[in-house]
DNA sequence: GCCACTCTCCTACGTTTGTAGTAAGTTAAT
DNA sequence: ATTAACTTACTACAAACGTAGGAGAGTGGC
């Protein structure tokens, strides 16, 4: 446990930035904004706020090299995607874990690759890539 | 598929909320406000305001009974749940529910009956209680 | 030297969310 | 009738979120 700032909950065009900043550290508003998919294209200076105030959050750390920021993660991705999933868990089943997983596997299809996968974890109860 | 309104997100407290009115159809504000869990407690008038907020966004049916609001459910909740679970994993987990999936598994610790069902899950494709 | 770019920094503004106060009406009890 | 308790309807206000414009500084040509 790593107690930062809040790690609170990040909003959908936040994780969309920080999706790309975990994959590709190191990078400056040009680029998180040329990396947004289509329906994501915001001003440039939209791009900026929302870096920003990540900052601000206390998810990334900005240095700036030459005239440019460079924004890079601070906090490890799993350690938010279990904060998020936690919380999500929370609200929406109960806190129950098991509830959402079998919810997954009973409404979300999934290839057998996906399957198999699944039941690898399962009897191997821990382990695997 | 009821194209209603918008059926975006709820909020944390929303979700307590509609939770609450999920099970227990039709409750008046006092009713809900009584429900809230301890760390949930908050003032009359706002749980009032989410209740008024949940009816203007289509999720709840107002009905006055004698001087008393009451409200119900517009919405099922599993179209709710369904909703608010893809929305999670795209943001999360990159539109993979398998990933998430297999993120429960290994990460949140279920007791053996809950492993017992998930395992039924996958076994009978689709089915159990 | 001046222009066109491109950045950063700062400011702004509408919407949503969290939270609640207040005025005014209803009702039960005295 | 008066009041205490409760309700609704309305208003409010700060923080967070979504989105972006403008001013001013650095730089690469020409």
């Amino acid at each position: 446990m790593s107690s930062r700032i809040n790690l609170d909950a990040l909003s959908k065009f936040e994780w969309l930035i920080m999706n790309h900043l975990w994959v590709n550290n190191k990078a400056s508003a040009r680029e998180v904004m040329e990396s947004m998919p289509e329906e994501a294209q915001r001003a440039y200076t939209t791009i900026q706020t929302y870096l920003e105030r990540l900052v601000d959050k206390g998810y990334l750390a900005k240095e700036k090299l030459g005239m440019v920021n460079f924004y890079s993660t601070l906090v490890p991705r799993e350690e938010v995607v279990d904060g998020a999933t936690n919380s999500f868990i929370e609200r929406v089943f109960q806190g129950s874990g098991s509830s959402l997983a079998a919810y997954l596997l009973k409404n979300k299809s999934m290839d057998p690759a996906d399957l198999q996968k699944i039941r690898d974890i399962l009897e191997k109860g821990e382990d695997h890539d």
